[in-house]
DNA sequence: GCAAGTACACACCTTTTGGTGCCTATGGAG
DNA sequence: CTCCATAGGCACCAAAAGGTGTGTACTTGC
């Protein structure tokens, strides 16, 4: 195997397991799973009315992904009917503060957004 | 009481452009050019080698998306051969410091996520 | 003349992501 | 007895993301 002169971490580095730390939450769900979690444990129910436009399918699929790499841990109390609570681990919470605010961001910028986007194929209908 | 007319805006809304914004940034590439770009002005062939593991189809398909929604600006110079420059616009900077925050949260933690990963791989494993 | 570098565009293909519908088991409401 | 809610599993399919390989227009260097 390659044997990297400087073993300092980056996520420029394709072969480093920080870009796959990266890649795990830079899907389109994690992000407002993670965020939804950030106000306190939920269960699979509450999160699907709270993050909309979420199908069963990818909550759960998702949720999965989140435990398997420990970020959000997973208590399901075995009774009947089903009672599953999900809520962020220790590592998930050093997390949630850099997505709250991309978050924030998100709400905060979209008009600018749209202004460009709306500038931007006008400019380049006409081609 | 909230109006009817004018909901709050809200990632978790999926009727809502915020989402839009999300989603702009949320991709596998999005991410890391912005953050290289942070830095300073780019050319091409300068992101081509930095963010290791881009292919040239996904590099300029991925600075159109962000040049179209004003996150960076593309400057041509039309020279020969070719001389192209990218930067962050004034919009695309408020965004850097959340990325570069995640990018380093990607750098410290993703030795606790693969201990993860690979014990919940390991009790799983049996079935 | 020929190769190299620049910043792409375009076609083709595989992989990943995401959506829908149907199934499980249980107890409570009607 | 039927319907609903609980938290999913599983199969099938469509769409999007992403990779590879080629071509282009032009100039400089050999």
């Amino acid at each position: 195997m390659a044997k990297p002169g400087k073993p300092r971490p980056s996520v420029f580095d394709e072969t480093c397991s920080a870009r796959d730390a990266l890649e795990l939450i830079a899907g389109k769900w994690p992000m407002l799973i993670l965020t939804a979690l950030a106000d306190g444990p939920m269960r699979n129910g509450a999160l699907l009315r709270r993050v909309g436009g979420v199908s069963q399918k990818m909550l759960t699929q998702t949720l999965r992904e989140l435990e398997r790499n420990g970020l959000i841990v997973r208590e399901d109390r075995a009774t009947v009917p089903p009672h599953v609570e999900y809520r962020l681990s220790a590592v998930g919470r050093t997390l949630s503060g850099a997505l709250v605010e991309l978050d924030r961001w998100a709400e905060r910028s979209f008009p600018a957004l749209d202004a460009a986007r709306a500038r931007f194929d006008a400019a380049n209908r006409r081609r």
